[in-house]
DNA sequence: GCGACAG
DNA sequence: ATCTTGTCGC
């Protein structure tokens, strides 16, 4: 987990066609006590260089109540490339993951798993690289072809590249954009779906994904009702 | 060459 | 992702 990490797209796709191997397609044996969410946001410092921001929530199961939550800032070093997300934000995750007091046996990450040109988006990557179950919930579509969902909550339809399933696209509450759902790691697609399903509290994101949108986004609606916010913390 | 393109 | 205000609708 210390290898050296690629700097150019041309490396960084080889890295992409060596660990898509270790990508486990098969049902999460049973509920773990916490699971998580992950998401990362840019802050420009005023010499213009830019810091990458890494956020992971980590909430009990079921109740999804917040338990504890890591902030981990790194250089950013890899630009932002559609097809190479990962390379750009999972620096800044995995050492918000070494501060973190309780490990979530699963992850709730924003952006694609298996639905990415190589089948290895940044669900994929954060999952074999920790090596935890893992999902990919996207707010839109890198790859892949689908029907239009219907407008009520609960209602899907697969996203196809060619005749290949490669993830699902749900409508995770009335009227609005649905999610792309997608497999990371150790969990089934229909599983992947049922859980971001049963994670969504009548916002558009799951709690786990929303929490740690909010946080990494610095929207105040969050913030204020993280434990201690009137300190200087994040 | 042209258009698409997670965050 | 980030820069940014008000506004339409349930």
């Amino acid at each position: 987990m210390n290898q050296p990490w690629p700097v150019s797209a041309a490396e960084a796709r080889k890295v992409q066609e060596l660990l898509r191997a270790d990508v486990i397609v098969a049902p999460l044996p049973a509920m773990p006590e916490f699971v998580a969410g992950v998401d990362v946001g840019f802050e420009k410092q005023g010499d213009g260089s830019v810091l990458t921001r890494g956020v992971i929530t980590v909430h009990r199961w079921p109740s999804l109540e917040l338990v504890e939550y890591t902030i981990a800032r790194v250089p950013t070093t890899f630009p932002y490339i559609p097809g190479f997300l990962s390379f750009r934000e999972c620096p800044a995750v995995l050492k918000a993951w070494e501060q973190l007091t309780t490990k979530p046996g699963l992850l709730f990450c924003d952006g694609q798993g298996m639905a990415h040109p190589r089948r290895f988006g940044v669900a994929c990557h954060l999952g074999v690289l920790l090596d935890v179950p893992a999902i990919g919930v996207a707010k839109s579509r890198l790859i892949g072809r689908h029907d239009d969902v219907a407008a009520m909550k609960g209602s899907t339809t697969p996203l196809l590249d060619g005749d290949e399933v490669i993830g699902t696209v749900l409508r995770s509450r009335n009227n609005v954009k649905p999610l792309y759902i997608s497999v990371g790691h150790r969990v089934t697609l229909d599983q992947a779906v049922e859980l971001v399903d049963g994670a969504c509290r009548g916002y558009r994101l799951p709690e786990p994904t929303r929490w740690a949108d909010g946080i990494a986004s610095r929207r105040s609606g969050i913030l204020k009702k993280l434990p201690e916010w009137n300190l200087e913390n994040s």
